[in-house]
DNA sequence: GAGTGGTCTAGACCACGAC
DNA sequence: TCGTGGTCTAGACCACTCT
């Protein structure tokens, strides 16, 4: 394997091979999330390159968000995506007057049933499969303010299907880690405007019909596998994002 | 100088100042934007350091957006962002079809009068300066789609206060650059929702009170000043934003 | 073919963190 | 004090672009 490594392919440098080989590393397990990698002067010696080579595709990882490195320490397997909150498109009141900043989580329903062609499509699944959905309302305080209903494909997630929902913590990703052995490594979102409907609007102690923002976020595993579905909504007044261009 | 990038001082590194150095020299017009720069050997060699030295200080500025390299022609200085389209922003009927995706520009009115407290630190100004104002529909087709309000400082901006705006592009950044020397690098957008007044709504053929997206753009130069101050509004339901995480 | 950036090597020394 | 990643050097050769 270290030989196919040091032939010259054209189209693909050295660096990039050896990329996609640690990479395997960390998917395989061999590297766990939260742990150290051997030194890159030992990684040069054992794929026999020199160490800016090893350096550049460690470059290409820490790019990736797979790794992470540390001045003196060492260089880490990233140990994902911790909230990914949902409260950094939103500025409800409390949040910024250095109140606390922690919204609780509740559950509101949790069931299993077939996946639907869309779920079929983003994880993958044979037809038919079986899938958990979730409804969870998170609020700050007394305020109840994002509601969101999360899928999530059953055969990985049995765990959670079989546990109550009570013992849950209020971050579901570290939960994932832990439970299932799921790291979420990327999220894509999608934001758009609507209005609640009736049953909507009660939960979130608005009117129906009133105006909110609706994110539809597919969020990754370190394999770039769609392991969770997710649709939450808030109060669009309460909007409030921020980007920047170059 | 020259020697002065060679010596030693903690907590900055050699690339750094000659990226610091580098960038300099694009700012003062020495190297113009859209333009080559000298080849790596030529700089390694004038400022007396390796090329591996070099290339770190110009991967910080192709990181920055001030630089592009293209493999086999050269490091070229940005010409800065083009558009910087607000249309990102949104889902218009006919920009998915395949239809013509270049908006129309008219501007409805153009004047000057003394700057905000805000804007006076927005633009770093004297209390009581001048700037231009201007107010503009973007459409599509007949469609009205979004209405902006742009404030630019004046002595900067002299030269598009005194022409017709009849006479303008539809593009407002390469116009900026051609008429008035200002190379937008960077911009900040800020979403919120909100509803449209009477007059907004006119303009846009949407009713008093109907729900838009605003954002709040910050536009600024090669040197990070800002020189922009730009407020756009359009049709909440053709609001559609992606982001990834991680 | 000449000139550019891209890859790779095999060293050296520095700065940070933990023991 | 030792091991880690960060900086820097002085070469070599490869791949792309233009003429």
């Amino acid at each position: 394997m270290t030989a196919q490594l040091l032939t010259h392919t054209p189209g693909q440098s050295r660096y990039g091979k050896l990329a996609l080989a640690m990479r395997d590393r960390i998917l395989q397990g061999e590297w766990a999330p939260g742990e150290v990698i051997p030194a890159e002067s030992a990684l040069a010696q054992s794929y026999g390159v020199a160490l800016g080579t090893i350096r550049q595709a460690l470059a290409l990882l820490v790019e990736d968000g797979v790794l992470q490195r540390r001045h003196g320490r060492g260089t880490f397997v990233t140990k994902g995506v911790d909230g990914a909150s949902m409260m950094r498109f939103f500025r409800f009141r409390g949040v910024d007057d250095g109140q606390s900043e922690a919204p609780e989580s509740r559950i509101l329903s949790s069931r299993m049933r077939s996946a639907s062609t869309q779920e079929v499509n983003a994880f993958t699944m044979v037809k038919g499969a079986q899938v958990l959905q979730l409804e969870r309302l998170r609020s700050l305080g007394n305020d109840p303010c994002l509601l969101e209903t999360i899928v999530v494909p059953l055969p990985l997630f049995g765990k959670l299907a079989e546990s109550d929902s009570d013992s849950w913590d209020d971050l579901l990703y570290p939960m994932y880690q832990q439970r299932c052995g799921v790291v979420i490594q990327k999220t894509h979102d999608s934001l758009s405007f609507s209005q609640l409907n009736a049953t909507q609007a009660k939960r979130l102690k608005l009117a129906p019909a009133h105006p909110c923002v609706l994110v539809e976020r597919q969020a990754f595993d370190m394999a770039g596998r769609c392991v969770e579905l997710r649709t939450t909504r808030g109060d669009a007044f309460s909007f409030k994002y921020t980007t920047q261009l170059q």
